[in-house]
DNA sequence: TTGTACGCGTTATCAT
DNA sequence: ATGATAACGCGTACAA
């Protein structure tokens, strides 16, 4: 039953619901008209219903319903001076910590009516500038962005048009940027302290990239510090950085375990992709986990407390931080002072794949 | 360095770029001002290069740079009755299948001047309505929105405001809804008939909700059509509807195994995450994969060829099944004459899972 | 409480 | 090739 059904094309002119019988879509005059009032009667309907004699406002709403007549937005934007979009760039769609976040800002933002555009910069400093251009052309009104590593220019970009932002995802005290986060450094500093607690010496490190990426910069750092300060350091062999993706995670460990010793007992991953990576590669390489190998990821991820083992790792509330970013920004917009500064605090949890370490 | 650092309001009209010194924004009249033309040739300039001397659009585009100013595109929306936006309801942000089907929309729709809204429905037929109703209320000129299965009056709604629509993700040549997408029956045909060509006689089916998504009830119609041929059949307590999890893969698998026999010794999931659950369940259950057990999936998401053993699955171009349905939205658009059905042909892949039946 | 009238910023039409 | 001007659809002082 596969008929060459062709479909006639709408036109771009096509717009909108029934009107008044002709082709053309609703205005408010039609509803002023179909109701009897002023068009400035209809608007107020909508707009400051009580300022609108219950009567008749009921009579503008369901004469507007029956001619299937909504504000235009293009009209309200320019009589309002405002847009009621905001926008938010994110690395990557289909990653669930960014989706949490943008699901949480979309709802706060929902419910105040206005809409968020969602970009994808995919990484790249490149397309974050042209993403970001594209909302700001497209009159957004406030804007989050994920991480402050950004192009030259970025953050210049956004403020010669007022528009309020918030960086996302990272948090550093003396950043000159408003943020909502977790400081990443702090958290890395628990894992490795976990580690370090359960006696293990010898650190291996699979990180994603670093370059324009501040997050994993810091918690690198975290490590690095924390084990410093018990005299420990990571050898350049089992720091391994690239695509944050399980097969990475797999090469990553091998070569680590391929090469000379003294092995890593210990592995910081910067990612639970990255960790599922190397629990997924350990027992090719005959490693039990966590009795010969332990492994740590970050996120949380739904895969990595099902698991097996589950994978220890650190919780961060995404949808909390979508929903501070979207308050922040809020705030703003109403002209309500707001701290610059928002903090969230990751949970470490201790599940499977970390244990003692191995007698050597 | 936690200084009680408070954000002054930028307050709701502090919009747009730094104007002609004043604090308010630069409009086509102070770039026409500015560079000695009218706003006709400010409009010009960007809107149809062509139309204008070279020595004066240079003149216009660098005056425009240097205020700082954009074509507002609420006055652009207003007055080309074009608001340039389209958009997509999809179930579930943060899903790889839909992530890359709605990059690829946006991609497509960008080469356009489109911005494309994104809209999640949690899988909730009202949220969806929901959605779609502020999207229509924004002006979007075209929709593409996942599965046919909506609540009563949706595809009216849209309709009624002559809004052209593409289902994606799911195709039945029957249809009444233009759509792109592939045939979710024909798809768990060639699964299940892999599966009996490996002499598998007892099967099971893990499938996520079929309320609310026919294309789950496709695939389940595929999978008892093909078994029936045989004249074998899907038992009873064989098949598992629930959560498109992990977990509910998981326990899915250990109820059938821990039921009475016969027990499955192919299990056929309705999506990776779900046989990946399986996956995981199996050893604890002393089951052998794919020695003692086969298990499918579907969609081939990341973590398929990654996982140990890699998933028998089936691969969907989702990223073509967003660009072939923005095209036909363009398509419509433009007014050109569009094919109302597109089907796309999902692949198979046969990877460690599945196996030749156990000897009974 | 309701209506009048103007302005929001841009583009299309028509004239030059 | 360019300019003047009238829409585009709505919201809101201001007047009644």
């Amino acid at each position: 039953m596969t008929a060459p059904e062709i479909i006639r094309p709408a036109g771009p002119f096509d717009l909108g619901g029934t009107g008044d019988g002709a082709g053309r879509p609703a205005r408010a005059q039609d509803v002023a008209r179909a109701a009897g009032v002023s068009t400035a009667t209809v608007s107020r309907a909508f707009n400051a219903p009580e300022k609108v004699a219950p009567a008749v406002r009921d009579r503008v709403l369901e004469v507007a319903a029956a001619l299937g007549w909504l504000p235009h937005p293009a009209g309200a934007a320019l009589a309002k001076r405002r847009t009621a979009i905001a926008g938010v760039v994110i690395p990557n769609l289909g990653q669930e910590v960014f989706a949490f976040q943008v699901e949480a800002m979309q709802a706060a933002f929902a419910e105040r009516g206005i809409t968020l555009l969602i970009g994808c910069a995919n990484y790249d400093p490149a397309e974050a500038v042209r993403q970001t251009r594209a909302m700001l052309a497209r009159g957004v009104e406030a804007l989050a962005v994920v991480g402050e590593s950004q192009a030259d220019g970025f953050f210049e970009m956004i403020e010669a048009r007022r528009v309020p932002y918030v960086v996302t995802y990272g948090y550093r005290a003396d950043s000159p940027h408003p943020s909502v986060g977790f400081d990443n450094r702090d958290a890395f500093r628990v894992i490795t302290r976990h580690l370090l607690d359960l006696g293990h010496q010898t650190f291996g490190g699979i990180l994603q990239p670093m370059g324009n990426n501040d997050r994993v910069a810091a918690r690198l750092a975290g490590v690095r510090e924390t084990l410093a300060d018990q005299g420990l350091g990571l050898r350049p062999g089992h720091l391994r950085e690239g695509r944050a993706d399980i097969a990475f995670g797999r090469e990553s460990l091998r070569a680590m375990m391929e090469g000379p010793a003294p092995r890593p007992t210990a592995i910081i991953c910067g990612t639970d992709l990255l960790a599922v990576g190397a629990l997924l590669e350990a027992p090719a390489l005959g490693l039990r986990i966590p009795q010969d190998l332990s492994v740590t990821g970050f996120d949380d991820i739904a895969l990595a407390a099902e698991f097996d083992p589950p994978l220890t790792t650190m919780r961060v509330d995404c949808a909390e931080i979508g929903r501070l970013a979207a308050g922040h920004l809020l705030a703003r917009l109403e002209g309500i002072a707001t701290p610059g500064k928002i903090a969230i605090i990751p949970s470490f949890i201790a599940r499977g794949t970390t244990a003692s370490a191995p007698r050597r």
